[in-house]
RNA sequence: GGGCGAGUAGCUCAGUUGGCUAGAGCGCCCGCCUUACAAGCGGUAGGUCCGGGGUUCGAGUCCCCGCUUGCCCA
C-alpha cells in the first residue's frame, strides 16, 4: 500500500539547496508559535526558554552559534515530546558597547563627535544602526535553524521592555532599594565618561615607585600641632628610632606609584602586626605643602615589608615600607580602607584629571604651598611633587617599577579612579540577595547562609548544570556589593528621576499649599516617589530627588519642572533591562491588558524552563534575573524564579587555547560554516563538543580559496549528514520503493531474525540514552549516541547485513523503514534541516509498524518538527540477540583481519571452515556473516587446498581459498605477531592470578572471568605455536 | 590575591560508584571507484594517561605535593 506520488530527492545532498526551503515550510506552517491558552487550560505542559539576547553591537559569532544551537536542541526535543514550547527571541541594546561602535563609525564616516549632535539626533543614528544589526542577527539565527517564536521577537528598548524598566525602577525606588551614592568609577579623562570594567584594558607600564617622607606630629586640637621627635619614638619602643638624631622630627615613609595623589591623602595606614604600630598610636602625619594633618590608622590590608616579617615571595613585600598612604578619592583599595575607617574623601582632580581644588578639596589653603600643583596635569604634578619633596629632604628614593595600569579602550588614556555620584540598587538588602541565595537548591549549597525556608514554595528550586557553577553563584552573593546602575551615556533607558538642588527648590508662598497637595495625591496614586539616602546612612542628599513613574505624565513633569527639577541625564546599566528580560518579554507589568501578543504569556511560560548561557554571565545576569523576578513577581514573600535550571556551556577557544577575537583574527563566522559545511553539520559538531568541561578548542584554518576561517572539526558533522542522506535516500528509499509487497501491518519482534532484533535492541538503548542525556543537558552524549546508532549500527552493520535478505523478507523491510524513521526523529533536534528533508519520503515508505516502536503524529505530522518524539520500548532490548550479533561482529572483524594480512582482494570470496556448533550459530543469522566477511560459504567440511587457521573465542577456525597460493612468510609474520600479543596478555593475567591479594579480595566473578580468559588465551597460544611449527 | 577547570595517540576529545591488553573522530600509512555513500569502505601503525608521593589485591579514575595551561571574580 504505497502512496501514489513519491517525493523525489536529488542524489547528492547540498545543504544550501534545501535549508532555505525547509525554513520557509516551517514559517508557513507557523510551527514555532506558542499558544499560552493550551497551557492555561491544562491541555499541555509548558516548556519555554528566554533567549539570552545577543548585543545589537555586532553579528553573531561561533559562541552564539553554540549557545543557540543548544537551546534549539532543547526546544525541538520538548516540542516533539508534546510540550507547548516557547522560545522567545530578542536582542539587547548593549548601552556603552553599541554607543561606542556608532561613535567610531560616525567619526570615521562624518568626522563628527557625539557631542556635535543633539542627544535625540545621535540616538536616532544609534537606532538606525540597531535596526541594521537586529535584522542581521535575526537572519543569522534563522539560518542556524533556531525555532524561535519569531512573531514575538523583542528588543530591550522597545516599548513593552521600557515600561517594565520604568515599573521596576519605580517600585525599587519607592521601596528604598534604589539610592543615590558616591563611588569610584573608571573615569576616562579624555572622553570624560565613566567606563564599565570590561572596557578597561590593563597595560604594563614602566612607572616609578616613589618613597615619600611624611613628618609626624602631635595634635592637641585641630590647628594646633607640634613635631614628634625620634627620641620620643625610641622611648615608646619604636624599632630603629635610635638610628636617627634624637631631636629631629620623626617621619614615616610611604611608597607609591602615584605621588600626585598625596594631595588627597586622608590617612596613613600601618599593619596592626607591624612592630612599629604600637609606638605610633595616637600620632599623626602632616602632609608637606598641603598642611593637612592626618591620622595613622591600623589596617591589615597593609603589606608588611620583608624586613619586618613580610612574605619573601610577595613582590609587594619587597618594595613596601609598611606604611600606606590612603587616598580614598583616587584609589579603589584606599576607598575601601576609607569606608572601613570612616575617613574623609578628598578629590583633588578636575574631570580632565588635572589637579584642582574645586571638586571636593575643601581644606585647600594656598598659603601652605600646595597651590604650586593646582592646574597641572597628572603627569606634570607627579614630577612636581617629587621635586618639591626632594627640595625639602623628604624624598627618600625613586625606583623604576613596572606595573599594570588600566587604560581606556577608547582613548587609551590611563583610567582615573574618580569619585562621582551614581545610582545604586541595594542588592545587598535581604529582599534581593537573600532571595537569590534561598533560591538555590540545598544540595548545591556549601554554606549555611540564608538557606531555603520550608514555608516558601519557590525556595530551593534553582539548580546549576554542571554543579560546580552553583558555587560561583553562591560566592558572588555572599560577597555582593551594591550595584551601580547609572551610566553617563545617551543610549539606553533614561533614568526616570528628576531632581533639583535643595537651595534652588523655591516655591512661592502662594503656590506652596497646592504643590504639597498635588504631590501627596500623586504619591498616593503611585505616580511619583521621593528618594532618600540609603537606609541606615547618615549622609544627607544635596538634592531633592523624585522618581516619576511614567515619563509621559505631562501633568506631573510640568509641575516639578516649574520648580526647577530636571531629569537625570544618565541612562541605566544595560543589565538593568536584561534583568527584567524573562518578565518584560512576556508583557510584564501589563501581561494581561495589552494586545493579544502578550495575553497569558506570563502566566503560561514564566518561570521558563532553563537558561542556557556562558559562565561569565552568572554574576552579571543570572543573579539579577533571579533577584528581580523573585522580588517583582512576589506578594508578601519572595516570588517565583525566572527559571529552575541554569545550564552553563563551554567556551570555544581556538586551537592554541586562545579566546576567539577580532583582533587576533581567529574567529570563525557561523555563516561561513553554514556555507561551507551546512547548518546541520555545524550544529552536530557543536553539540558533540559540548562536554561538561569549561573550555573546548577548535583548531582554526584559513581556507586558501575563500580566505575565510574554518575548522576541520566541522568535517565530521558534514560527513555524518552525507552518510545519513546516502543511506536514507540512496539506499533505503530506493530499495524499499523497488521492493514492496506482503508487508505485515504489525511486526512482532519474536518473529524477526537476529539482526533485526539486534537493531531494534540497539535503537531502544540509544533512545533511552538520549532521553537521559537530554534531561541532564549532556549534549555530547546525545550526539555520540546518534553517531553510533546511525553510522556504526544502522549503516555499517545493519544495512550491509540485510542486503541479501531484505528483498524477500517483508517484515524486515518494515523494520528497515521503522528504524530509519525513528532515527530521523532522534536526530531532528540536532540536525533539523536534513531530517526534515528526508522525513516526508521516508514516511511515505511506511507500510507497517513494529510492536514496541511508536511514532506519534504529534501536533502536525506533515512536518517532522511538529511530529511526536519516538517511543522505543525497553522490551525491545534483547540481550540474546545482542550477544549473538556481537559474536558475529567479532568473527567478521577477525576474518577481515586475516584477509587484510594476506592481501586477499576485496572481491575475492573465501571459505570459512568451522565446527558444527559455530556453523549452526551463524546460520541463524541468515546470510549476514557471508555478506560482511566476503565468504562464499560457511562449512563444516575440511578445506581442500591450502588454508589459514585462526583463533576465535579459543576455537580454531580455518579460511581457505584466500589466494591461489598462501604465502608462508606472510603467515609466519602474522602468527608471530599474534604470539607476541598473546604472551604479553597471558603474562599479565598470570601475574594477576598469582597475587593472593587479588584472588582473596577481588569480587569472585572477576576472578573467574580472569581464569577463563587465561585458559582461552593459553589454548590460542598452543594453536599458534603448533601452526608455526607446521610452517617450519 | 580568591574561585573554577584542563593536561590521555600527531590534532580534537571520550573514558559515569577504582576492575578486559585505555577508546572515538580526524590525520598518517596500506589496500579498495565492492551496484547507498571516495564527504566512502576495509585494515595497520601510533599512548611512561603532565611529574612525584600515597591509599588499594588493583589507580587514567581516589588523596596529597608540584609543574604547565585556561577562564571567572577582586
Amino acid at each position: 500500500m504505497s502512496t501514489p506520488t513519491k517525493t523525489e530527492l536529488p542524489a547528492k545532498y547540498v545543504p544550501a539547496e534545501h535549508e532555505p526551503a525547509v525554513s520557509a515550510r516551517w514559517d508557513a506552517a507557523g510551527a514555532f508559535k506558542a499558544d499560552p491558552a493550551r497551557v492555561l487550560s491544562g491541555e499541555t505542559k509548558p516548556y519555554s526558554i528566554i533567549i539570552p539576547p545577543p548585543n545589537v553591537t555586532a553579528a553573531l559569532h561561533l559562541g552564539h552559534a553554540l549557545n543557540n544551537t543548544l537551546q534549539d536542541v532543547l526546544i525541538r526535543y520538548h516540542r516533539m515530546k508534546g510540550f507547548e514550547t516557547l522560545w522567545m527571541p530578542g536582542t539587547d541594546h548593549a548601552g556603552i558597547a553599541t554607543q561606542t561602535v556608532v561613535e567610531k563609525r560616525v567619526l570615521a564616516e562624518e568626522g563628527k563627535k557625539r557631542t556635535d549632535f543633539e542627544r535625540d539626533e545621535f540616538i536616532a543614528k544609534i537606532q538606525a544602526f540597531k535596526d541594521e544589526y537586529e535584522e542581521r542577527i535575526t537572519d543569522q539565527l534563522k539560518a542556524m535553524g533556531c525555532s524561535c517564536d519569531w512573531g514575538r521577537q523583542r528588543f530591550t528598548m522597545d516599548e513593552i521592555c521600557a515600561k517594565a524598566v520604568r515599573e521596576a525602577f519605580f517600585r525599587l525606588f519607592k521601596d528604598g532599594l534604589i539610592y543615590r551614592g558616591k563611588r569610584l568609577v573608571n573615569w576616562d579623562p579624555v572622553t570624560q565618561t565613566a567606563l564599565a570594567d570590561d572596557e578597561v584594558e590593563n597595560e604594563e607600564i614602566e612607572g616609578i615607585f616613589a618613597y615619600l617622607r611624611y613628618p609626624l606630629v602631635h595634635e592637641a586640637k585641630p590647628g594646633d600641632h607640634s613635631p614628634v621627635t625620634w627620641s620620643e619614638l625610641a622611648a615608646k619602643g619604636y624599632p630603629g628610632a635610635e638610628k636617627f638624631p634624637e631631636d629631629d622630627q620623626a617621619f614615616v615613609t610611604v611608597a607609591t606609584t602615584r605621588p600626585e595623589t598625596y594631595l588627597g591623602d586622608t590617612a596613613v595606614a600601618v599593619n596592626p602586626t607591624d612592630p612599629r604600630a604600637g609606638a605610633l598610636k595616637g600620632l599623626r602625619a602632616e602632609l608637606p605643602l598641603v598642611g593637612r594633618v592626618i591620622p595613622i590608622i591600623e589596617d591589615s590590608y597593609v603589606v608588611l615589608p620583608v624586613a619586618l616579617g613580610g612574605d619573601e615571595n610577595d613582590a609587594k613585600a619587597k618594595m613596601a615600607t609598611g606604611f600606606l598612604k590612603v587616598t580614598p578619592a583616587h584609589d579603589p583599595n584606599d576607598w575601601e580602607i576609607g569606608q572601613r575607617h570612616e575617613l574623609p574623601v578628598i578629590n583633588v582632580m578636575a574631570p580632565d584629571a588635572s589637579i584642582s581644588a574645586d571638586h571636593g578639596w575643601d581644606d585647600y589653603d594656598p598659603h601652605h604651598g600646595a597651590h604650586v600643583f593646582v592646574g597641572l596635569s597628572r603627569e606634570n604634578a607627579r614630577q612636581k611633587v617629587l621635586d618639591e619633596f626632594k627640595a625639602r629632604g623628604l624624598l627618600e628614593a625613586v625606583k623604576p617599577h613596572v606595573h599594570s595600569v588600566g587604560h581606556s579602550y577608547r582613548s587609551h588614556a590611563a583610567i582615573e579612579p574618580y569619585l562621582s555620584d551614581q545610582w545604586y540598587v541595594k542588592v545587598t538588602d535581604d529582599r534581593l540577595r537573600a532571595a537569590a541565595l534561598r533560591a538555590m537548591t540545598e544540595d548545591q549549597r556549601t554554606s549555611q547562609l540564608m538557606l531555603p525556608r520550608e514555608s516558601n514554595e519557590h525556595d530551593g528550586k534553582l539548580r546549576f548544570y554542571p554543579d560546580r557553577y552553583a558555587k560561583t553563584f553562591e560566592q558572588w552573593h555572599e560577597n555582593l556589593r551594591d550595584w551601580c546602575i547609572s551610566r553617563q551615556l545617551w543610549w539606553g533607558h533614561r533614568i526616570p528621576v528628576w531632581s533639583v538642588a535643595w537651595d534652588e527648590y523655591n516655591i512661592p508662598k502662594e503656590q506652596e499649599d497646592q504643590h504639597v497637595l498635588n504631590y501627596e495625591v500623586w504619591i498616593a496614586e503611585g505616580r511619583i516617589s521621593f528618594g532618600g539616602p540609603p537606609t541606615g546612612s547618615e549622609s544627607k542628599l544635596d538634592r531633592c530627588y523624585v522618581c516619576i513613574g511614567d515619563p509621559k505624565d505631562a501633568e506631573v513633569i510640568a509641575e516639578f519642572e516649574k520648580y526647577g527639577f530636571t531629569q537625570d541625564p544618565d541612562v541605566l546599566d544595560t543589565w538593568f533591562s536584561s534583568a527584567l528580560w524573562p518578565m518584560s518579554t512576556m508583557g510584564w507589568p501589563d501581561a494581561d491588558k495589552t494586545d493579544d501578543q502578550f495575553d497569558g504569556l506570563l502566566g503560561a511560560f514564566n518561570p521558563s524552563s532553563v537558561l542556557t548561557t556562558a559562565r561569565e554571565i552568572i554574576t552579571l545576569w543570572v543573579s539579577r534575573m533571579v533577584m528581580f523576578n523573585r522580588y517583582l513577581l512576589a506578594g508578601e514573600t519572595d516570588g517565583q524564579l525566572p527559571f529552575p535550571d541554569v545550564f552553563i556551556h563551554a567556551m570555544i577557544q581556538d586551537g592554541e587555547g586562545r579566546k576567539m577575537s577580532k583582533s587576533l583574527g581567529n574567529g570563525v563566522d557561523p555563516l561561513d560554516i553554514i556555507e561551507s559545511h551546512g547548518t546541520d553539520a555545524m550544529r552536530y559538531t557543536l553539540c558533540e563538543m559540548t562536554t561538561q568541561t569549561q573550555d573546548v578548542r577548535m583548531p582554526v584554518e584559513k581556507d586558501p580559496e575563500t580566505g575565510k576561517n574554518t575548522s576541520p572539526k566541522f568535517d565530521k558533522g558534514r560527513n555524518f549528514c552525507t552518510k545519513l542522506y546516502n543511506a536514507a535516500n540512496g539506499f533505503v528509499i530506493r530499495m524499499l520503493s523497488e521492493h514492496t509487497g506482503g508487508e505485515p501491518a504489525s511486526v512482532a519482534p519474536g518473529d524477526l531474525s537476529v539482526i533485526d532484533r539486534w537493531m531494534l535492541s540497539r535503537l531502544a538503548r540509544a533512545t533511552k540514552a538520549i532521553d537521559e542525556a537530554t534531561g541532564q543537558y549532556q549534549f555530547s552524549v546525545y550526539a555520540q549516541q546518534l553517531f553510533d546508532v546511525l553510522r556504526a549500527d544502522y549503516c555499517d552493520w545493519y544495512l550491509e547485513g540485510v542486503k541479501p535478505t531484505m528483498k524477500t523478507a517483508p517484515a524486515q523491510r518494515v523494520v528497515i523503514q521503522q528504524v530509519l524513521e525513528t532515527i530521523l526523529r532522534l536526530l531532528h533536534p540536532v540536525t533539523p534541516f536534513i531530517t526534515e528533508v528526508l522525513a516526508k519520503p521516508v514516511r511515505e515508505l511506511r507500510v507497517g509498524a513494529v510492536e514496541g516502536v511508536t511514532l506519534p503524529d504529534g501536533r502536525d505530522p506533515s512536518l517532522l518538527c511538529t511530529s511526536g518524539w519516538p517511543g522505543v520500548s525497553e522490551t525491545l532490548i534483547d540481550e540474546d540477540a545482542e550477544a549473538r550479533f556481537e559474536r558475529m561482529q567479532n568473527l567478521v572483524d577477525a576474518i577481515r583481519k586475516v584477509r587484510a594480512q594476506h592481501k586477499v582482494p576485496p572481491r575475492r570470496q573465501i571459505t570459512l571452515h568451522a565446527d558444527p556448533d559455530m556453523v549452526a550459530s551463524l546460520s541463524g543469522l541468515g546470510q549476514v556473516t557471508e555478506t560482511l566477511a566476503g565468504l562464499d560459504a560457511i562449512t563444516t567440511s575440511a578445506p581442500e587446498g591450502e588454508a589459514v587457521p585462526f583463533d576465535f573465542d579459543g576455537v580454531e577456525l580455518k579460511l581457505s581459498n584466500l589466494a591461489d597460493e598462501v604465502d608462508a612468510d606472510t603467515e609466519r609474520e602474522r602468527l608471530q605477531q599474534q604470539l607476541k600479543d598473546l604472551n604479553g596478555s597471558i603474562g599479565a593475567l598470570e601475574k594477576r592470578l598469582s597475587n593472593p591479594g587479588y584472588t582473596d579480595k577481588a569480587p569472585a566473578h572477576l576472578v573467574e572471568e580472569t581464569r577463563k580468559k587465561l585458559e582461552q588465551q593459553q589454548a590460542e597460544r598452543e594453536a599458534v605455536n603448533k601452526r608455526l611449527g607446521e610452517l617450519g
